[in-house]
DNA sequence: TTGACAGTGATTGTATCCAATGACAAGCGT
DNA sequence: ACGCTTGTCATTGGATACAATCACTGTCAA
């Protein structure tokens, strides 16, 4: 049995790569018309896709005047930030019995390979994949689904963050990676959720250092 | 300028009300048409709308197939109130310094009412109207929209389980209640977040005992 | 009796067409 | 010159019509 339709799920899947990717940025008009087109279909579906992608937090509607991809403001940023401190670590205690050694040195080599990582993209991907692999044994889809969309509404900004500090400006994150990685190998669950929540919460005053972002 | 749409709004305002409400149960089967003829509508609204519930977790979209009220069994329930631990304390604990004396009192006549409430309909009301009141000052708008999903979504659950163990039942909830306004008078927002962690913790052992509901 | 299978009806998915709304610009009056 | 009005156009919102899919049922055969 599949999970959800046909078109209209290809059309939001393809709009969100689009804006996670940067390929369009907050505050872009969509026009229903130009991607039916692209999609070859009619703006039907291209209007459930948009629904679906408001209700993720990836695109604003109004009433009678279009889409566009949705911006966030810093307070927005440091909200989702907050939240992020309380869930995250949540998942990641939940899990952290249940990781399995094969994932630890993963996440141990995803740590090196971003502190190697020449781009930005390379390294907004493996940080990604860092932090969804450590919380992905919860065992809370939900949770899971929930803390992946704060990812998917702050991609932008953590990418702007990144281009702005560059390489020399992460080395207190591979600090924290690694440390964090050392407390999931004790399978230590007080240490590791104080560990991820200081992350969160140490990155998210650094961004509300630079407002300029927004 | 407004917010959204038209009949798409307002058909899922009024089918998220029947959801909430119980005159529409977990796994009832919602038909396009009939909700169109409701609405003296096309199908068209009707289906933005349905994917708007979907997103909130109210209704289940199956491609081809057709949708219904959303179900949860317990492991969603226990894990939506392991969410909720760790985020309604956040939404309190920010808040609780701008709560103004008047809305403490409102929350200690709101416990006074539900001590007093002989139907589980009103008790469910009051204990809403306190949790999202306590939450009301957190200025994050996102974060109690969040909380307030958690609180539909689970409804019909608290709603089954209140009728189950009746008033008697009841007592502990509110001795909480009343040490958790105690607490925001003092405006002690370690002693606030403690008590209500430690309120929506037990609840859900409580829920996790009575698997006979799901 | 039971199993598979095909046909039928109901329901959803999509396309096309029309209506309504809003933005923009030209024109008019002051 | 400035502001208001009005008309036009682009874009979205909704209705109707049609295609596709699925569930059910009745039939047939082993």
């Amino acid at each position: 049995m599949r999970v959800e339709s046909l078109v209209g799920r290809r059309v939001a899947a393809s709009l969100r790569e689009a804006i996670l990717s940067g390929a369009m940025e907050p505050g872009a008009r969509i026009r229903q018309e130009e991607l039916a087109e692209r999609f070859g279909s009619s703006r039907i579906p291209v209007r459930e896709a948009l629904r679906v992608l408001e209700a993720e937090g990836l695109v604003r509607l109004v009433a009678n005047s279009g889409a566009w991809v949705a911006k966030l403001d810093l307070a927005e940023c440091i909200e989702t930030y907050k939240m992020r401190e309380r869930l995250e670590p949540l998942a990641l205690g939940e899990g952290i019995l249940a990781l399995t050694e094969e994932e630890v040195a993963r996440l141990e080599a995803l740590a090196a390979e971003m502190e190697a990582a020449e781009d930005v993209e390379t390294f907004l991907r493996l940080d990604r994949v860092f932090h969804l692999l450590s919380s992905s044994r919860s065992g809370m889809p939900m949770l899971e689904a929930t803390i992946r969309g704060f990812w998917d509404r702050t991609q932008h900004y953590r990418r702007a963050y990144a281009s702005l500090v560059g390489r020399e400006g992460q080395w207190v994150i591979h600090h924290e990676h690694r440390l964090l990685v050392e407390a999931l190998r004790r399978r230590n669950r007080v240490d590791a959720e104080a560990l991820l929540a200081l992350h969160i919460r140490r990155t998210r005053l650094a961004l509300a250092a630079h407002p300029e972002i927004f």
